[in-house]
Order: C-alpha cells, then structure tokens, then sequence
DNA sequence: CTCCCTGCAAATCCTTTGCATACAG
DNA sequence: CTGTATGCAAAGGATTTGCAGGGAG
C-alpha cells in the first residue's frame, strides 16, 4: 500500500514546489502557522508566535518571506481597521469582519455565499469606461460577541482611531 | 432676493461648524482640495497640492486634521493595494476601484446601486454567531483603461508588490 | 558547487508628538 | 481673553535593505 497524502493541509513541502519556491525551514513554519482558519497576525505576532515555539527566526526573515509567499498566492494580507497589514494562509475565497472594539478578525468563507463571492461582486460592479475588474475584496466591520455584550472595555481597547 | 446658497458642496464653514469643530484656513483648504470627486490623495500628495497652490501648511498639520476630519466624518480613507492611506472627501455612501497597475483609483457611488450598498452587504452577510455587522466597504481591483490596453508601463509603474 | 536564504543591524518611510507661537470664537 | 490649532523639528513604529555566513538543490 501506498504512502500517499500524508497531510494534505500541511503539505507545504508540495505548495512550495508548486508555486516555484524553495523550501527552508521558515518557509515552512511560516505556512504551518498560518494554516488555521481565524489565523491573521501581523508579521511581529506571528514572529512571536514561531519565537514562543522555540523557532530561532529572524523578524526580517518573517517579512520577507510573506512578501514571498503572498506574491506566490499561498497567503494573503489585508489591513486591518487600524492599519496594522494582517496576514493569512490562502485556501478558500473569502472576506473579512473586524470587530471595531478590539480587532479580532473573522473568516467569511464566500463558497457557500455565490451573490458575496468575489467574482459575482466585480461582475456585478459597474465598471467605468473602459476599465477591466478583475477582483473585489470585502472588509465587513461589527462588533464581536464580547464586545458588543455591551460591556465596556469587553477586550483590549484601541488606542488609535477605529477609522475607516 | 435673498443671497442664498452660495455654494452647495462648498460651504466648508458650515460643514466644519455642523460636525462641532472650528473653522480654520487648513481646514477650509483641506476639505475644498477634496471637493472633487475622484480624488484620493495620500497625505503628501495632498501636503504637496496644497504648497503647490501657493498655501504655506505644515504636513503634520495635514496629518493631524486629516485624522480630525476623519473622525468627524467629513471625509474617508482607506488603503490602497500598497499600503497607503489615501483620503477622499466624504459625500455619497461608495466603494473603490483601484487599478492593479499604475494605482489610479475610481470612485465606485452606490447610490444607484442598492444591491452593493453598504448596508445591503452587512446584512445579506451571515455573521458568525453572536457579531453585529454595521458596515462593509469594497475594494475592486482591475486595470485602468489605459493599463488595460496592453502597452506596457502604460502608466507609472509600481515599486512595491501589487499585492492583495 | 552555486545561488538563494537567513538573521542581525542599520537604514527608510510614514505618521505621531512636543512645544512655542498665532488664531478662532 | 482663553483655549485650540499651527508648523517646525524630533521621536516613534513598521517595514526594508545591506551584508556575511549557511543551506538547498
């Protein structure tokens, strides 16, 4: 019998190869962290998040590498409501909802969601003269369970303005 | 016949004093140099408009009314695929459209359009269990007539990662 | 082996802050 | 007049770059 697809979430070995990238260690831990769905750090959580494991990684490698791996498609980034660039492991389409009170991000997956999907959206756009659309991302904004129990202070406060 | 309506979209003065804040010359010469539509300066640019004109403004001072103006609602920003943070004087609800290749960036009203309307958007959305949803904002990507038209470095190119 | 990647430190870029002076109401 | 706003310069924070050593193919 075969060993075959050993993890196939986790085979990032694979997902490197195929998007015409080396494997290296970081590489790799990069991808294994941001494989979870509600995952979206921004590049100093997540290089704390990989120093916390024991993982020797530089913070500029971190960097570097999701400018690599996000121009290879296997992640995306997006900012949040205060201007922090958050980033997360691409799997399916989706759009976000940031909680205005205290940022936590949620996945909304559009594969059940035809009419939200990012195609339909920019099909549907109408666009000016001439121009191509080509995507549409959509950053929805509410408030979380905790944070609009009305409890003041629910989560970690912002400091900046809410914006946007 | 009384002198009435000077300037619909031009009273500054009166939009100023309605969202509580004071009238002053960088104000007036910030809200009157996003009067357009179509236009989404970043703060420099914006800084640099307004020194171009002849004005005598500090860029801090840009930023920090900027920020003032923001949250009083008079105007919007957001990000662009790049990462700045560009400002646009607020007027009808609308989203964005920017292109992939030189940035240009086109106003998306969604007067006309009430099934891409904000509101429409947060609700039709099936928020996970416990979140309020109050807004949604898109940013439609593609490219710009004259991006689109084939010729290369149609317009000016960009530095950094495309991105998102 | 050769080229690319890593990680540290220094450098950049955007944005905010401190402060003395000037203006709005 | 009194309280803000302005504008300059300096500080701050996030991200990028330079470079010598190390790893992948």
């Amino acid at each position: 019998m075969p060993k075959v697809q050993a993890s196939v979430r986790r085979d990032h070995r694979g997902r490197l190869r195929g998007a015409g990238l080396r494997h290296t260690v970081p590489r790799e831990r990069i991808l294994a962290f941001l494989d979870r769905k509600n995952v979206h750090p921004t590049p100093e959580e997540l290089y704390r998040g990989l120093r916390k494991k024991g993982y020797d990684i530089g913070l500029s490698t971190v960097y570097l590498n999701l400018q690599v791996l996000k121009q290879a498609g296997l992640v995306w980034d997006f900012k949040d409501p205060l201007g922090m660039t958050r980033y997360d492991g691409y799997t399916r389409p989706h759009h976000h909802l940031v909680c205005l009170a205290c940022g936590r991000v949620e996945d909304i997956l559009t594969d059940k969601l035809p009419e939200l999907a990012s195609e339909a959206l920019a099909e549907r756009v109408p666009a000016p003269e001439g121009w191509r659309v080509v995507g549409a991302r959509v950053l929805f904004t509410g408030y979380c369970p905790r944070c609009s129990s009305g409890k003041k202070g629910a989560s970690k406060p912002r400091e900046k303005t809410p914006a946007r």
